[in-house]
DNA sequence: GTGCTTGCAAAGAATTTGCATAATT
DNA sequence: AATTATGCAAATTCTTTGCAAGCAC
């Protein structure tokens, strides 16, 4: 599948770009997130990957999307998902039922948080923004 | 203290609204409550009434986050925070460093959102729109 | 060889649940 | 009296950490 050579060369690069070392365990977890559609828990990851351990996992996860490979969305209760960062800067769309997370973009949105972020006091790191919604499928 | 009268008797009202009874425990969580300025985490609740159980803390927080009284924020890595909801809708303005949490409302945001939410696909149930940042007294 | 990595198990942290007891209405 | 609520402790869930052994470079 094109989608996991190319998951599995950038994460190679970045690795090698941090000065991290390419090892076995990083490449199973780096090829099963590249498999996966939407968006997925760690302990998730961890069972389907009984062969690494658990702290691996996590520590690899939170490796990738500090590199900006996943990117973290958090469902109402504050649990953390990760599903694999397509577009550079992007919200969610988030399915209260399902727990499906998908992308979305808005440059009218982006402009307006950008001129707001202007009139904040204090220094704006970043914003988030989640639409908390029942998805298509889950409405028949 | 003006602020802790009106927030107990919001709170009677909602118990009672609610076909809850009014009890001790939940009245010595909302007058806690009442004196907090910002944010605050359900454990650090917990840690300032040793004589009220952990459980009905928790359980006190979330009756009255579904009431409306207190709302949620979640902090970059999901822990939630809550804090009085003081206006019908507003986001936050979430501080990185000292995890102060502050409200935030922009008319046009709302607008603009709304528009959003039509032409998002399926049932939008809410929105959440957070703001981290280094707040003024953390940049010294 | 040197130092980053792994895996395991244990430690933690936050929150929920079961259930007998106590309190409200 | 009929229920709802409390409190305690145990159970859960998710995640991190310590550390000896292993592997990449």
């Amino acid at each position: 599948m094109m989608a996991t050579d190319s998951l599995d060369a950038r994460v190679d690069e970045i690795l090698k770009s941090l000065g991290r070392r390419t090892t076995a365990p990083r490449r199973q977890v780096a090829r099963l997130l590249a498999s996966k559609r939407g968006a997925f828990s760690a302990e998730s990851i961890n069972a389907e990957l009984p062969e690494v351990g658990r702290a691996t996992v996590y520590r690899t996860i939170r490796l990738l999307a500090e590199a900006g490979v996943l990117c973290k969305a958090l469902l109402p209760d504050g649990s953390p998902r990760y599903s694999i960062d397509h577009s550079w800067h992007h919200h969610h769309l988030i399915c209260s039922s399902c727990e499906t997370v998908e992308e979305f973009r808005s440059s009218e949105l982006e402009r307006l948080l950008g001129e707001l972020s202007d009139e904040i006091p204090g220094q704006v790191l970043g914003h988030q923004v989640d639409f908390y919604l029942t998805c298509p499928n889950c409405l028949q």
